[in-house]
DNA sequence: GATACACTTCATCAAGTGTTCAAGTGAATT
DNA sequence: AATTCACTTGAACACTTGATGAAGTGTATC
């Protein structure tokens, strides 16, 4: 995206502050990854994931098992944790730390420190 | 968070891979700022903003002035845009650029490259 | 002060979301 | 292959959210 501009002389882009060409596209697909972090239950499983991985079990300390995975399952939908069988169990991870850094950005503005 | 740590010696912590001591009362207020976050026409009107400042009709290009209102009341109180008037207009801008790092975040995990 | 302009808020309703319980699936053990 | 364990999925319910049009608020101009 800005690979292929040839002259470089009309804005100020020192720190690029402008997302101007992000198709509508692109914005239903962040807004979907959004979504799936709009919820305290969801980012709590993330932030326990954050820890090392765990299987779904353990993931329901307080909630039902059903509930924790329909959680996950939104989750997973947008990628934002893996998933691999173990046995019986099924192990669940973040899926990166791309993730992490996205919830510690909302902290940051949240007005906490992270 | 990590200024008040004594003695250093348990955990691997090079990279700060896990937010285990969060509190739920963040952890809402995070997930707030994500459902402010979870709307393509809200994030839309971000990125208009990440341009520059602008007034409520200006921003209101093809929708409802009432809808966008209604739209920055949701980003204004997640604190995502600051606000100013200035004679008859309301003047929108991002509240900084922490928002862009946000969705450029969510960008960068859906698939684009920004 | 009355009018116009630029929004904001309210009430309503359709559409979407999270939780729960029950039923279903798939791997491992007997 | 039947049973058990570890989840996943489906349907129903209460609850939340977003768009709309009408009414309200605040600032400038006449």
């Amino acid at each position: 995206m800005q690979s292929d501009k040839p002259g470089c002389d009309n804005d100020e882009h020192a720190q690029v502050r402008s997302l101007s060409g992000v198709e509508d596209d692109t914005l239903e697909k962040a807004a979907s990854i959004f979504r799936a972090l709009a919820d305290p239950s969801r980012l709590r499983l993330l932030v326990i994931l954050s820890e090392g991985e765990a299987c779904v079990t353990e993931l329901s300390d307080q909630d039902q098992l059903s509930t924790v995975s329909q959680r996950l399952r939104t989750l997973r939908s947008e990628n934002l944790v893996s998933r691999k069988r173990s046995g019986k169990h099924i192990i669940y991870g973040l899926a990166d730390d791309h993730v992490l850094d996205m919830i510690r950005n909302a902290l940051v503005h949240a007005g906490e420190d992270y």
